[in-house]
Formats: C-alpha cells, structure tokens, sequence
DNA sequence: CGTGTTTTGAACCGATCGTTACAGAAAAGG
DNA sequence: CCTTTTCTGTAACGATCGGTTCAAAACACG
C-alpha cells in the first residue's frame, strides 16, 4: 500500500559498479551516479544511504561474483597447472572483451586497493576486499598444495606462497591491461607465468 | 633584484609526491598540499601553476628516479635470471622499509594507471607512465633477449612477452604489499616469479 | 473513491573543491 | 633611500561536493 519504486535494484547496482569500476571511488560524483543509474538524488539515498553505502554494496556484490566465476573455473577436472593456467586464461579473454566493448578495463578489487591503500577513513572498503582475497588465497593454496602432492607443482615454493604468486600475477595482468599492454603480450604473461608452478 | 622564496623546491616536490603517492591524485586537496608542503596557496600555484602540473611533476621526477634505480640494478654483472632476481628483491625490500617508516606502499606509477585509466580528461598522466613502462620494456627485452642466447633463460616465451611477465610481476608484488601481504609471502612471489624465467 | 504509505523530483544545505586577486613584505640595483 | 621585482599570506571566487528537506505524485488497500 504505497508507491512502487521504478528502478530495478539490481540494474542500479550494475550501472553504479560500472562507474566506480571506471573512474574510482573518490573520482565518482553523487551527480555522475544519478546519471548514470537514472535514479534522482533522493531516490538514491533513500535506497542506498550514502555514497559509501552504495559503493561497499557494489564492492560486495562485484567480489561475490568473480570469487563464485573463479571458483567454476577452478574447480574443473584436469590437472592443476592447467587449472591455474584456465584461470589466467580468462582473465585475459575478459580483459579483451571489455576492451572490445569499451567496459572498463582492470579489475574493481584492483583499482580500490591502490586508490584506497592510504585511506584511512575508508578502511572498510580495503578490509572487504582483504577478506575476499583471503578465502582465493586459501582456495588457491589447497588446489596448489594437492598439486604438489601429486607431483604437478613445483616444490620449490611452499603452496601458500605459490598462492600468492598467482594471485599477484592476476593483478598484474589487470595492471597491464588497464596500462595498454596489447592481448598477444598478456598471453604471453600468463604462459610465463604458468612456467613458474611447474615442477 | 627579487624577493627570494623561502623553500626548497626538490623539498617541496618530494612532501608532494609523498602525499599524492599515499591518497592518489583525486583525493589530495590543494589544501593538503600546502599543508603537507609548508607553502600557502599562493606560494603552491604561482610554483607549478596548477594541481595537475604540480602532480605531472611530481610523477615526473617519481619515474626518473625508479627508472635510473632499476637500470642500475638490471646492468650489474652476472646471471641473466640473478639480476632479474635481484631486481624483484630490491623491490620487496622497498616495501619493507616502506612499511616500517610508515611511508606509502606501493608504487605511485601503479597507483596512478588504477586510478586514471579510465579518466579522459587526466589522459596526459598515463601517456607519462606509458612512455616509462615502454622504455622500461626495452630495457628488459634486451636483458632477456640476450639472456635467451645465452642459455640462461628460458625460450618458451619471446624475449618480450617475459619482459611484460616481469613488469605485471613488479606491479603483481607492489599491488600485493599495498593489500598487507607479509615479508615472507612477498618473498615466495619473487621465488616463484624467478622460476618462470629459467630454461 | 478516499486514505495511508512510500517514492520521486527539485530546490537547497553547509562544506569543500581548485583557483585567483590583491595588498603587503622582502630582498637587489640604482 | 627608493624603486623594482618577486614572493607570501589572507581572503575570497564560482563551482561542485555529499547529503537533506519537503511537497507533490503514485500506487495498494479499504
């Protein structure tokens, strides 16, 4: 018994993770997130609270997402070096897609640790993204650790460590390719940088 | 037959580029820099003109010197895979006396392609990064392409597809510090990142 | 159709943004 | 000493920031 909304809050969100993907938490206008979602001011804030509100929201909701499609991808049968290397893989695809597009390139979770690192009064949003990359960290060391069991992965390195070898190496990748590296060199980064898991 | 200035312009630069490197280039306020800096706003823009000009310079001087640090390291005498090795290290042991003296972790060129990659209208500080990061590749691309006839590193990848992997791999670490990776996983990244490169 | 509840658009809030204007202060040259 | 030139501090500029207020609008329910 009252007036509906006339937004689809899920659409909203995509729109508004769009643009703080794009531009950045702090480059992001209250303004530019009514633009560009089609929301008004009030309508914004009344679902959302605050600016911080909205973009821990999309935040959560964009980690969710990667942590699930990187688990599908990790999850799959074959041996482990050719797991790891699927999942560099698809970031790269993703990556020439969205370049292709014209969607933001690099990686939300990326770009808020380096705008946000020495933020002090939004350490909640690097926690969220310290959380997610704990549970990938922990995800990737068993599926590494059982690799080196079964003599697919190098023990030079502890699992934990190679962990967070392919985790940096994701990052690089997105860094890369926000910073113009054509496909053929990201390719090349990810068959060089499964050389290093081998036994 | 002037007025002199009472600071130290290099001084000026370097509280500056401390500041811009912690919060990014959208988050300082001119107000901050004067503050950090010592100088009033006059002092500020009749100096450098504008917070851009002031950050394009600071940016500057940032890539000239991790440029001349990175040559020095990569011309020492020795294996080819060693002195990448010690290049990777040199930038873990960064981080660590970064961490321990408070200053920013990270690296400001980095931070800099995460924030403004998509930023139309600041395109001129990623062309700054863009020209550094090529003449960086070169400078790989001909180490490892010698290293290759050598027989010291591995020819699986072109010269300069490993030059890109250990690029993402600077940018991998640094992103990987900035997120409160330990010493010791920091190190096991190096590790691994050196294995990738061997034959 | 009337009532109750929520959403919506527009105007508006103080604060802060990057930048400028201007008048006085500080040296150098005559 | 006086002029000239540059620098410095203060105060302010219009614009925009994130956020709020409020009355009108829109639907569900009786």
């Amino acid at each position: 018994m009252a007036r509906p909304r006339t937004f689809d809050r899920e659409q909203v969100l995509t729109a508004a993770t769009e643009l703080f993907w794009r531009r950045g938490f702090h480059a992001t206008s209250a303004e530019e997130l009514c633009q560009a979602t089609g929301l008004g001011r009030s309508s914004l804030y009344n679902t959302f609270g605050s600016k911080g509100a909205l973009f821990a929201e999309c935040l959560g909701r964009y980690l969710d997402t990667t942590a699930q499609a990187t688990a599908e991808v990790i999850a799959k049968k074959g041996d482990t070096v050719a797991r790891i290397e699927a999942y560099l893989t698809k970031v790269v695809l993703e990556e020439a897609e969205r370049s292709s597009t014209g969607a933001p390139s690099g990686c939300l979770a990326v770009n808020s640790v380096a705008e946000l690192a020495g933020d002090t009064e939004n350490a909640e949003f690097l926690e969220q993204v310290a959380r997610d990359t704990d549970a990938r960290l922990r995800l990737l060391t068993d599926l590494l650790r059982a690799g080196r069991a079964a003599g697919e992965v190098t023990a030079e390195v502890p699992a934990e460590g190679l962990a967070a070898y392919v985790n940096a190496s994701v990052a690089g990748l997105r860094i890369s390719a926000q910073g113009g590296a054509p496909l053929a060199r990201l390719a090349d980064i990810v068959q060089a940088a499964t050389r290093a898991l081998r036994p």
